[in-house]
DNA sequence: TTAATAGTGTCTATGAGACAGTATCAA
DNA sequence: TTGATACTGTCTCATAGACACTATTAA
């Protein structure tokens, strides 16, 4: 932090730079999602209360300036930024967009690059998930109130939410909310926070199944009574898509 | 082109700019479709042959720096971007996503920021989207090939195409390719160029009017002996979506 | 036995896919 | 009248949604 406060006060004077460009601010931002408590919660920091830092003190998604020494591509940025602020997990990662202008950071013309990750929980368990003393797991629908965050953060934050609810419809995404093993109902529970809305038992196990992206890990002791299948994703790397529409039939 | 070169040879002294980062280069690149003759075309320029300018000669992506003295914002760039080299029309653009490294540009650590684009065209009318002289509309499945294009150009060519069938499955995005007014015939041929294969006719005709995204435009002279509906679309700033699985039922 | 949750079966309506048929125009 | 294409009707089957039912455990 220290050291930042001090790179910031060079400010913005050899900003002109090679290929005869002025070059903008390039920054790396990360929406990186956990549920836990019942909720969908976003991690964010606060901003320093430094001079010469815009939004000091402000809750903000984390991120910041690529690090064209220490960052092989975008992805290890944001693999970094993330990171610095949470404990040892390995997140699942998907590029959001970009926000990019001259207006949306007073320091100059800024690009940033947006990044989705998913944080892998046991639904009760924030600890898996535990944080930089600066940060904060926040619930998403007091986040993404007009004004709750610094920049143009809570446009990617409702961009971030509408990804994971819109894929939420067709996708396997929402496993990647799940520490392994997990039960069937625990998965049923994480697409029920995550869209908002009760899911049916029957019609949810059918599709889930019959999406082959789980693979049987033996029987749990569940949140209940009765043990549950305990089940693994086939592929940590990319979600299940659901079988949808307007494509010809698979089978003859 | 000639300044463009010029510039070129200051090369990469000064990148070491404000706030104490290395600032990356920041580029934009877009992935422009057309479909006429009966093929999914993307819109490629030719590389200068300058020195200093990486990949001479050879085929890419429209693109280049952003300008912070000229672009607004990412959009605004990419407009441009797409401006210089074709004529006049309105397209559709959508963020493509972010490639971003210290190897994919010999000049040094760049990102950029790469958008889908879809020009309207009659499918036979290559006129409505003329290009500048050292532009060409290829054939995708040419231009996907391995090593046809400059920088990763091939892999953000693929990716492109990949969201264009991708969203042909569920959308209506395949209607940005067309001129309106356009008959119900003339998208369905829209549809199977973009997806490569064909379409059942009565199932499309129900899906397309179901998805209330079209607005009749008067008869007009089809490609036939039988005059059709012409259509318009209602919202030329996003694509409808069709109904998908797994959300509740909409009518009672 | 009871409570609680895991998991299954069944009915119904929707709608996609396939394809055959009808309508409307030019020549 | 023929040919070509626009457009519609109909049959079938898969499956989503709703919800009632059974299974398996702890206490």
């Amino acid at each position: 932090m220290v050291d930042k406060a001090r790179k910031v006060t060079r400010a913005a004077a050899g900003a002109r730079a090679a290929l005869g460009f002025v070059r903008p601010l390039s920054s790396v931002d990360v929406v990186a999602f956990a549920v836990f408590d019942e909720a969908l919660r976003v991690l964010l920091v606060r901003r320093p209360k430094v001079a010469g830092e815009p939004f000091p003190g402000r809750w903000a998604l984390p991120g910041g300036f690529v690090d064209v020494d220490r960052d092989a591509d975008l992805l290890a940025c944001a693999r970094r930024k993330l990171r610095d602020k949470t404990a040892r997990v390995s997140p699942y990662f998907e590029q959001l967009g970009s926000w990019g202008s001259a207006s949306r950071d007073p320091r100059g013309w800024s690009a940033t690059h947006a990044w989705l990750a998913l944080l892998p929980t046991g639904g009760t368990a924030p600890e898996q998930v535990a944080v930089a003393a600066e940060a904060s797991w926040r619930p998403v629908d007091d986040a993404m109130q007009k004004g709750a965050l610094a920049f143009d953060h809570v446009e990617i934050l409702r961009t971030g939410v509408e990804r994971l609810r819109s894929k939420a419809e067709y996708t396997s995404l929402p496993a990647f909310l799940l520490a392994e093993p997990f039960t069937l109902p625990q998965l049923q529970r994480i697409y029920e926070v995550v869209l908002g809305r009760p899911v049916d038992k029957s019609g949810f196990r059918t599709r889930a199944l019959a999406a082959r992206f789980l693979a049987e890990a033996g029987t749990v002791e569940g949140d209940s009574n009765r043990p549950a299948m305990g089940y693994r994703l086939l592929d940590r790397s990319t979600p299940a898509v659901f079988p949808r529409t307007f494509s010809p039939r698979l089978g003859h």
